[in-house]
DNA sequence: TTGACACATGCTCATCTGGGTAAATATTAA
DNA sequence: TTAATATTTACCCAGATGAGCATGTGTCAA
């Protein structure tokens, strides 16, 4: 089985890093036309065009036509996935590893230490 | 070029459904055992330890032998990049987003509003 | 209508992937 | 030493990708 498409969620969209700056740009700018982003990232526009479907294909950015230019934005509540489980994931992570890191850090350079110090 | 290696950063090894989910039961127990994995989260047994290298490689999760077993566990520095990529995209898209969405959203209802009101 | 402009879509291709199965490695038990 | 347990690693394969390039679609100007 071949990895997931990448639109098949939030997360394997972000997997690309040039999907990710055109994210950054665009959440600097709040609204952008594709040759700006052209412009601004470098590439082909037809290249950029994609990863913008990409992104669209996952609610994470929307478009409206301004002319013959399309204005693109960042859709916030797209964003949600990704905020969700990376912070149920580090509160769970916090809670049971509290401390746990350096203890661990500590048992590895130390593999017997005394039993009390 | 094809999509980026999964151990290329964080973020494309995170695309991954099952790593996720190893993630996040990691994250709930604390420390696991590979074997405990595959019975929580179904799948073959090679299959969890391809995924687990995947982690390892990023630095997502480290592990400890054990007699015969290894203890993995979440390794909290690794999630940095995406809380920062993550924290610095909301910060920017609230800075410049205040209530567009909601504006836009709107004028596509009616692409013709009224000056004002 | 014709032409230019702004994007989107279609196509080809080398490449990386995740699943399945078999085999290798390491550690403990007998 | 031999057997069993716990994981990792090696192969094989269909499927999806991103880059490059050509083409299609919609809009504005003359």
């Amino acid at each position: 089985m071949p990895r997931a498409s990448t639109t098949a969620d939030t997360f394997n969209a972000i997997g690309d890093e040039t999907r990710r700056a055109v994210l950054d740009v665009l959440a600097a700018a709040g609204e952008v036309t594709v040759g700006h982003l052209v412009d601004r990232l470098g590439g082909t526009q037809p290249q950029v065009s994609k990863h913008l479907k990409v992104l669209r294909d996952v609610d994470l950015v929307r478009c409206r036509h301004v002319g013959r230019s399309r204005l693109y934005r960042v859709h916030r509540p797209g964003l949600a996935p990704l905020q969700t489980w990376l912070a149920g994931l580090t509160v769970a992570v916090n809670q049971h590893h509290d401390r746990l890191d350096d203890y661990l850090e500590a048992l590895q350079r130390n593999p017997d230490p005394p039993a009390q110090e």
